[in-house]
DNA sequence: GTCTATATAGACCGGTCGGTCTAATCATGG
DNA sequence: CCATGATTAGACCGACCGGTCTATATAGAC
């Protein structure tokens, strides 16, 4: 049936199915979705187009949302081993969009949030992956909220302040690529470090 | 020459010029730029494809230039109308954040910030187009920033609180999109306003 | 009128798109 | 060692892509 869990053996290539999807969430974050051809996904994860529609019977609307998936769950996780290091709330924001700025000048602005271009382009048309993406992104947003009230934020303000921290670094991200300086997302992170420190412990 | 300037004339109909820019500026916005295809754009504009070649003989790029331009222009305008009309820099926030939420309603979610999707797949990849998006992002801050320096917050501030309010406008457009849900579009209005309200004077 | 530049009209091009299909290869359990 | 299903391989398809080109219509200048 399913290939045996050796897959993630250290010193084993990752399977198609990996380097397919890895090279997808790539393609997709720099592109977006209608500009990325799934010729292109097949050359750079050196995959043949039999084992694409293998694994994802529906082609590319399938990819992208696994794509959409492992990027959102690559991210989440990166936010919280920075929120767990971190020791406030304002400090992570701090660090976290340092790190996207750096993120952004490696990849010379063109990478910024996995997600926002496949929603731009796929929601609401494809309420699938509208679906996929909303969660990702609540799963985000959640993660900011947890971080708040271990800072001893209300949980309904923490709700609101992790969205509008969330919204203002995914535009800072957009502003920062379009203007390819780093300015934009490191002057929103310190003002929302601002402005968590004036809600500390209400 | 140029036709001279009966084309605003009020009985008659846009020239196939205003016509192929409206359209394309509509479905770039809700369709992304590689999403969208010339074909579609002169459908919708009943144009010919020799008209498009005519007026944008760089084709799809320049075409999409001055969608962004144009758009761009519109998007200023109300900013500019609503924030002479409004009592105050929070007052004004509240109120674009609803007018946007009412946009998003009636376009059943399809249609957000006219430039994110051409930002996110054009830059850094496009420089020309970046530069025409920058500027007209640069533009929208600068009219928030006055906005906030008519209620007396001091200029260097006023920038870096524009910058803010300009980034989690255009981040809970996204989410807003995605999620189908006027909800984080007017929260972050709400959240922004209170924000706007704690600087007063400062 | 005639001349000239602007604008309209759409057939046509090579290339690429996402997707389908058949055949070969590979790995594994019996 | 064979049987079986997973996987790889890529030729092939019709549709559509952005772009080019030639021919025609239209309107103002003189």
């Amino acid at each position: 049936m399913v290939r045996p869990s050796r897959s993630q053996d250290a010193h084993e290539r990752p399977t198609a199915r990996t380097r397919i999807v890895e090279a997808a969430a790539r393609l997709f974050q720099s592109q977006g979705y209608a500009g990325t051809g799934l010729t292109e996904i097949l050359r750079a994860s050196k995959a043949p187009k039999g084992s694409l529609y293998h694994y994802f019977p529906n082609g590319k609307r399938d990819l992208a949302g696994e794509a959409a998936r492992v990027a959102g769950a690559r991210f989440a996780d990166t936010m919280a081993r920075m929120a767990g290091e971190s020791a406030s709330s304002a400090q992570f924001v701090v660090q976290f969009t340092g790190q996207l700025a750096t993120w952004l000048e490696e990849s010379r602005f063109r990478q910024g949030c996995p997600l926002a271009t496949l929603a731009l382009e796929l929601a609401p048309g494809d309420s699938e992956a509208s679906d996929t993406l909303e969660g990702v992104f609540a799963a985000w947003q959640d993660a900011l909220k947890l971080r708040l009230e271990a800072d001893g934020i209300a949980p309904e303000r923490a709700g609101r302040l992790a969205l509008l921290i969330l919204s203002s670094i995914e535009g800072a991200l957009i502003l920062s690529r379009t203007a390819r300086k780093t300015e934009p997302v490191l002057s929103v992170g310190e003002e929302l470090a601002a402005l968590i420190e004036s809600h500390r412990g209400t």
